[in-house]
DNA sequence: TAATATATTTAAGCATACTTAAATACATAA
DNA sequence: TTATGTATTTAAGTATGCTTAAATATATTA
């Protein structure tokens, strides 16, 4: 029986996976901000209940079952963090802590219910697609960093990484939300980062947190 | 930091008080379903967070730090269950599992978002007082056990234990719920059963399932 | 009061999930 | 290709929360 911790393993790894749909342990440690050693032992673990495809010195790919896992645990995360922000009202920097704990303390069935209650949610609320029981997810649509976009480019703010700390609190904090139009006026080669402007403030994005704002470019008007 | 097992211990004991406040580790172990051994290791523990008064040989008593967990961790767990029951419509026999989880992973400010959106619900699913913000139960009516009612007694069912297995589902099944009127055909010496009738059927209820339904005399009609 | 039964504690051991330190493998750059 | 740095694994150790078996304390009954 997967427990607690296999369950945050999974999730981490399923968020995680780079193009080729793997991920090194190093990775995963400093995600999960454990140690390497421990790492290695829970792959062990994961391995040997058929979780994960691991061999030593290998990156690390998830079996169908253990992705079946993670989608399960991120479609419970979603769900979660919907009510909580939808129904209870708690700002959306707050939710994702909280979705943390409830997500392994949930029966599918709860879920089910929930996702009923809350009339089938698509996305969470930080525009993140929602699983549905099957582990399917509605094809999105098409989005881009922001570091991704170009001088002068207009885009809509679709998606905010809620996964990194402190992110959410800080990008709510300079007036950045789900909707929001901005403009890039500037991209510094030197450190990466981007001059945006957004209700008429002009706001300097590090990189960090520019590749963890997600948007769909707005078509320029010809004139 | 208290953690979940020592939430659940905490719990347990408050739930299982006898009228002197106390319990003995033996009651504690069959409740929690483990070793004596492991109850004697975990009190030390307690003991030393300052959660209970316990000395070797003795019975146990709570701490005013211990009961106010005991008593917060019953709240989460009541409002849980009226959500669960109430909002999403699960059956009351399979509420109590599912909140025994949440209790765990719900920080206070849910649990106040919660009470406030089911508008301050006074008792569980189950008929069970839930405690205020302060640790406070509403005074409830006065109520008896079934065992404790006399022969030709009439009585509304107000509460039913939820904390004994597969008492609930039972009681459902033989049309038992909140709010039904009873009356006590005979009472059985031997065996502490007691012969009940409820909506024209007449049913045997052991002693230990009629212990666990409590109920409210109804004044007899003088005819 | 002494014998017996029951409750409680102690001791030794196990699985889980971590840690740090040391050993080893792998990757990269001269 | 070799040297160096980084990633990974192994080894040893810790805290938690259990277990069973044995020892001891307490309660009950003759």
């Amino acid at each position: 029986m997967i427990n607690i911790s296999q369950e945050d393993y999974l999730t981490a790894i399923f968020r995680n996976l780079d193009d080729a749909g793997e991920i090194k342990p190093n990775l995963l440690a400093s995600k999960l901000e454990i140690s390497n050693a421990a790492v290695t032992d829970m792959l062990r673990k994961l391995s040997r209940d058929g979780f994960v495809d691991y061999q030593k010195y290998k990156s690390i790919k998830l079996t169908s079952e253990g992705e079946g896992y993670a989608k399960n645990m991120l479609r419970r995360h979603r769900i979660w963090e919907v009510f909580l922000h939808q129904t209870l009202g708690m700002p959306w920097d707050k939710v994702h802590d909280e979705a943390e704990k409830l997500e392994h303390s949930s029966s599918d069935e709860i879920i089910n219910l929930l996702e009923e209650f809350l009339d089938y949610p698509e996305v969470d609320p930080h525009g993140y697609p929602i699983p549905d029981k099957n582990g399917k997810m509605k094809k999105s649509k098409t989005v881009i960093a922001i570091t991704e976009l170009n001088e002068n480019d207009s885009a809509k703010v679709i998606r905010v990484n809620d996964d990194v700390k402190n992110l959410l609190s800080y990008v709510t904090k300079i007036g950045i939300a789900l909707g929001k139009v901005i403009l890039i006026k500037d991209k510094l080669e030197y450190d990466g980062s981007v001059l945006i402007k957004i209700e008429n403030k002009e706001i300097n994005l590090s990189n960090k947190i520019a590749s963890n704002i997600f948007v769909e470019k707005i078509k320029q008007v010809m004139r």
